[in-house]
DNA sequence: TATAATTTAATTGAACTCAATTAAATTATA
DNA sequence: TATAATTTAATTGAGTTCAATTAAATTATA
């Protein structure tokens, strides 16, 4: 009993650690499969939101992805570099950086349609666990989109 | 239906990006707590080993962190130059170096003790969520320890 | 016992993450 | 309209994170 002021110091009584561990590990596990694209994992989520929208300003994808300009300034440049994504100033307001998807970006699409197949069951969880930890995670994200 | 083929590649529907984005943002309200105690959260939870521990190598504090010396020896050099921790070779096999906790380090956890008390309910989730959300990131934890 | 294989940390290099600052553009206000 | 406040990205610097390599120590094997 006496060390019972401690408890809530130790590791196995954590919420985040666990989330942090397990979130590096699944990025891990998605290295193989991204390696034959030629991107990071962080390029890659990038990647997706220009698979769905095509065209976004750094602050919309930076909403999207939880990520500021000090993130995705350097991984937009690499996008570009690597002939996926194109960048340019808005007309009506300079301050507002565009990206848009290229013809090249959108070919990686086919390829890349085959890593979500290929880390399928990874989590090692049942359907209905995967569907439950998603709902669980959204809503920990929803607290925080909220107070912004 | 067009365009069936990459549902699979939205956002929406993946378990490692929110998995991800929640883990940076939980950790993110780490920040200014732990900026009371002059800690980051990866020297934090590395911390917490040592509150319970004492005394360990840096392949077995790797294992329970889920990570490698590439992260640690900073991280752990940065905790001796704070005066948290002491490093020195085992005297029985010179390949290992043990890690052991200060007085000084000893002395933090008073402080550190109020961490989690000023995070609790910052997920925003019932206990039995918390608890439920806890469960499924061990399991999908515990498939990854099986393979290595 | 010599040599080979393995183990352990440290190092290196590339990339990410984020807080804080800066600079340019735009909008609001005196 | 001038000036102030705000917005947007970029930059900077500290600290991870990780794969790959290196070096030293230990263990296994010829």
């Amino acid at each position: 009993m006496s060390d019972m002021g401690y408890e809530s110091l130790k590791l196995e009584n954590q919420l985040c650690f666990p989330l942090y561990a397990c979130s590096r590990e699944v990025i891990k596990q998605y290295r193989p499969h991204l390696d034959a694209l030629d991107l990071t994992y962080t390029q890659y989520i990038t990647m997706m939101v220009f698979w769905e929208e095509k065209k976004i300003n750094v602050k919309e994808l930076g909403k999207k992805l939880f990520l500021d300009s000090g993130t995705l300034t350097p991984v937009l440049k690499s996008l570009e570099k690597k002939g996926y994504v194109k960048r340019y100033r808005s007309k009506e307001d300079e301050r507002v950086l565009m990206v848009e998807i290229t013809e090249t970006g959108e070919l990686l699409k086919e390829k890349a349609v085959e890593v979500p197949a290929k880390m399928a069951g990874c989590a090692g969880l049942e359907l209905a666990e995967a569907i439950e930890l998603r709902r669980l995670l959204d809503k920990v994200l929803s607290g925080f989109a909220e107070s912004e």
